[in-house]
DNA sequence: TTCAAAAGTTTTAAGCTTAAAACATTATTT
DNA sequence: AAATAATGTTTTAAGCTTAAAACTTTTGAA
């Protein structure tokens, strides 16, 4: 990398920030900017040493976390996204070994899912080194400031939650 | 949308967290979930209102800032994403009339992106909707809490900013 | 001047994501 | 029992994103 692209090494949003923006709208770009930073340290990381994606990784962590088969559409619940989108990342894990697929034995429309010996051995190594780099990036911020900052980001949820509820409602008007 | 999946209509990792996760995973997914509703919401919006995506919005907003025409180099620099990227979300752009292609007269590497007309009356109408979304989002907080807010999460963005900096280093060696 | 290096951009291959359509199986209704 | 509806999953088409290779043009060195 050159010396002057230095500043671009990683996202932030909040490079073209202009004196007249208001609060509101800094405080979205500043959460980006961390948001970003976070997450783009977490799937570089994932990549260098365990060769995979944060994605797969969260596939992993529900299967782990349910302790036994879980059915594709549960996993699109809990992870929050598309059927189809487990489709594919479920494709991936098994042709690399992590996970099993198979047929319910009451209901042959729903595949099960579970974590292979070798998937869950992965899982318990990356599992750990998620954990320590998530402290290293929060380390110089003092218990303090952590739970301030832990409360803030409740109220700024209920807030968001709040608005989207009050606009579903004149939506359906 | 069914009574029982009220709960998963928008993305929030904070569903699976447990009693001995630790404070630092914690705040990584809150803020993960936060800066998601915000994003989700604004794509869905923009896409409902105006049609389009966050990332032309974004090159649509640096156009605009820059006031005259922008190569795709330095597209790509502000906006943080590959140059190959740019090249794409220009492509859409300009099939939609919203940004014009030139060659530089001076060198012919270079291609200059400029708004048309109907990209910046475009481009108006969605900036200022942008503003009002945010605004309503963060509308239950307080002055008091904004400026905390803002404030750590600048904390935040050092301590993730200089743990990079150490792993960079020690890389290095 | 010629030719190799550098700079700017595009293309390609791969993966993630969604919405909508298609498909398979089970449940329900008549 | 047969037709219809509902449920679970996969497929498809489109877009975003990156890294790496390829291409074009300019710069600079021999």
């Amino acid at each position: 990398m050159k010396a002057d692209e230095v500043n671009f090494e990683r996202k932030d949003y909040e490079t073209g920030v202009q004196i007249q923006d208001e609060m509101e709208v800094r405080i979205w770009l500043r959460l980006l900017t961390c948001s970003n930073l976070l997450d783009t340290e977490v799937r570089t990381r994932l990549k260098q040493t365990a060769g995979t994606t944060l994605p797969r990784f969260d596939i992993l962590a529900q299967l782990e976390r349910h302790k036994g088969p879980m059915s594709m559409g549960e996993l699109s619940k809990r992870l929050m996204v598309t059927n189809g989108n487990v489709t594919g990342l479920v494709e991936r894990l098994a042709s690399e070994g992590m996970v099993e697929r198979a047929p319910a034995p009451d209901d042959r429309r729903i595949q099960m899912v579970s974590l292979t010996s070798r998937g869950k051995e992965n899982f318990a190594n990356m599992a750990e080194n998620h954990r320590v780099w998530i402290r290293a990036m929060m380390e110089q911020l003092t218990a303090n400031e952590l739970n301030s900052l832990y409360d803030l980001l409740a109220r700024l949820k209920e807030s968001i939650l709040s608005a989207e509820q009050k606009n579903n409602l004149e939506a359906a008007e």
